[in-house]
DNA sequence: CCTATTTTGTACCATTTGGTACATAATTAA
DNA sequence: TTAATTATGTACCAAATGGTACAAAATAGG
């Protein structure tokens, strides 16, 4: 294979888009600063990357959620309590000291920002967050199974609020409520787990 | 008063601009087409928005927020059981039927696009939502007092978990689910009206 | 060492952006 | 009728946008 060697790695530039389209989404995200983050030039980015910027947001969402999914289901497998899991991973938001606490959901996010602008991108995003609510449907299935959990709902609807306690979250918490009322918030949301 | 007459109203235009900036969002809602739906030209508009495009946005915001706000206060102090009306106002974000379904909540919209973006804004459309977040708390309050609810629950926890829960469907709902989950969904997260 | 191949960096570009300048139109008060 | 005042419409503008063209650089194989 002959010819000029990359200077770059594409997951890796990928994941520092991410970041940029993360904090200030699609628009708002210029190619400039995205190019400038990533570390590569016009001339290299336009000939890996096709679609443009379309291309890099939607390869970003999906390397992004991929990888917190794949944590995730890593986490969840790997404890031996799964309910407990879960609600750790929610109270998380509820931390001040998280880096991301201003951010939001990527997904989220998108979801708000293509909903109305980029049909395909919102099915993107939406087929997503579905993955995370199948990964809440399952895990609260297994725990009763497992008898971790005694609950006459179904795991569908416990799954889905947990899908939407998520996105609620997410917006709410910027708002600037403190600590300990969205722990308060979050702990009732949780009562279905106990 | 000399002078050529003002050929609009501006809080007409203001409505106007609001569904723009509503579907759109701040940053992909462009002056022209912004300009075309008040029915203005740019002379006039630069003339009464002093502050251009952002101060166009922020007035739409609390003009809409505050309609919304009195519309909704003046339904249930006319209403003899504001904890129906309560429900009710919830069901009405899986009703598929809804114009606004793909829009979400202009306002949760708008906290999402600048909480990154732009402080001021920021806090402005936080001080709005928490605004809704109060009525939904004084509602439970009052409805505790006249007895329309038995709840061990503190006030200000219920109107929070109101207040997130329109935040999350307002989010949610973009994913396309259909209308039964997203009913069952609702009725769940209101069983602590019950 | 030369050639084919692949990547890189930069100069360039058309379009769109929000916004301004200013002449003109339409009023009222004197 | 005229002068002062206020609003309107349009021509214009600098800056920023995402994207393209292409020459130069860096490699591998012959």
């Amino acid at each position: 294979m002959a010819g000029r060697p990359k200077i770059f790695d594409e997951q890796e530039v990928i994941a520092k888009a991410s970041n940029i389209f993360w904090e200030k989404g699609y628009e708002a995200a210029s190619s400039e600063e995205l190019l400038k983050a990533m570390g590569i030039g016009k001339g290299s980015f336009y000939l890996f990357f096709k679609g443009g910027k379309k291309e890099l947001y939607e390869k970003s969402l999906k390397q992004y959620a991929n990888n917190l999914l794949s944590s995730i289901r890593k986490d969840i497998s790997e404890s031996d309590n799964p309910i407990e899991y879960l609600k750790k991973f929610f109270f998380q938001l509820a931390d001040t000291t998280n880096i991301h606490k201003a951010k939001g959901c990527f997904m989220g996010n998108a979801l708000v920002e293509m909903a109305t602008k980029d049909e395909y991108t919102k099915q993107l995003v939406a087929g997503l967050l579905n993955e995370l609510e199948i990964i809440f449907i399952n895990t609260v299935e297994k725990a009763k199974e497992d008898n971790l959990l005694m609950t006459n709902k179904s795991s569908k609807l416990i799954g889905s609020h947990l899908l939407n306690l998520w996105n609620g979250l997410n917006v709410t918490r910027r708002m600037d409520a403190d600590d300990a009322s969205l722990e308060a918030l979050i702990k009732f949301n949780l009562e279905i787990l106990t």
